[in-house]
DNA sequence: AGCTAAGTCGATTTAATCGATAGACTGTGC
DNA sequence: GCACAGTCTATCGATTAAATCGACTTAGCT
């Protein structure tokens, strides 16, 4: 399950991406735009921008900005820096391996090769998921629903 | 990430899986031949025991055998039991959904979006994986190992 | 009946993590 | 130099993860 700090971090990313080249963006605005605790936000742009994933600017006029264009920031980026590994078990994990203690023999552990199978879905989309693709994916939806209003749930189906 | 209760829970039922048929397994048993903390397991196998997944025999000869054949037992189910939800985020989750408190709109939720493709894919491959197949898949990788010993490791590719 | 094997159950501990907040510090622009 | 806005460090309470202890119950065997 995504923790509130990875949840967070994706809004503002958007906030961000949907911004994109008007200059920086207050803290405070992003804040209030998505229901996030302040001071919460602060560490998590903070993270962001260490990580080189966004930058910011102090001062009067200052804020955040993404230090890229939202097509070149990808949802796995994002959560890799505030929620760890995509890998549901280290060892499978392509940028943070990490070795079962217990481990008999990797290449016939069958939990591992259904976890390598499950990891490697999840990569497949977020890896190729950018902030932009969100963007237009929700613009589409928008302007589309419009159109056939009362179509049935689609978190029922 | 997965915690160690659930990798113990499937690393447990792989265990029942392999000895189904052949009476119950003591407690003891399993958790020496997977090094898992005798006291901790106990857990694990009674939650196990109460979603149906498992059964138990008490006394003298007794102890924890597989309710149905390994084949009708996914990883999927035995995951839901031990970690929860499979979905990344409540919202996305089709036995477990719970709405975000403070999501606008639903429908048109970008990180929503990207989120229930996440969770389709998980579920995919864990609601048709059965301990049967991981049983069959860690043989014929035993055996396939063999035959062609020195291939590059699966895990560097 | 009585002994023993084995699962059951409840309480507790310890450490880690999550979500959140406070306050002092640093750099920027005017 | 003053106000603005991000930076950094510390802390806090609540929850959860992982593990452990001890007492209890049930089943089989003689």
């Amino acid at each position: 399950m995504l923790s509130h700090k990875s949840k967070y971090a994706l809004k503002a990313a958007l906030v961000l991406a949907k911004e994109y080249g008007q200059g920086p963006v207050l803290i405070s605005d992003i804040a209030q735009r998505e229901a996030i605790p302040r001071k919460f936000l602060e560490l998590i742009l903070l993270e962001l921008r260490n990580r080189g994933v966004l930058q910011s600017k102090k001062g009067k006029g200052g804020g955040y900005f993404l230090g890229r264009p939202p097509s070149k920031v990808t949802l796995g980026e994002i959560l890799r820096d505030t929620e760890g590994p995509l890998a549901p078990i280290g060892c499978v994990s392509q940028f943070a391996y990490v070795r079962c203690e217990d481990c008999r023999d990797e290449r016939t552990c069958g939990i591992r090769m259904v976890m390598k199978d499950v990891r490697d879905a999840t990569a497949r989309i977020l890896d190729s998921t950018t902030l932009a693709d969100v963007l237009k994916r929700v613009e589409t939806t928008v302007s589309g629903a419009s159109q056939r209003p009362h179509k049935l749930p689609a978190e029922f189906a």
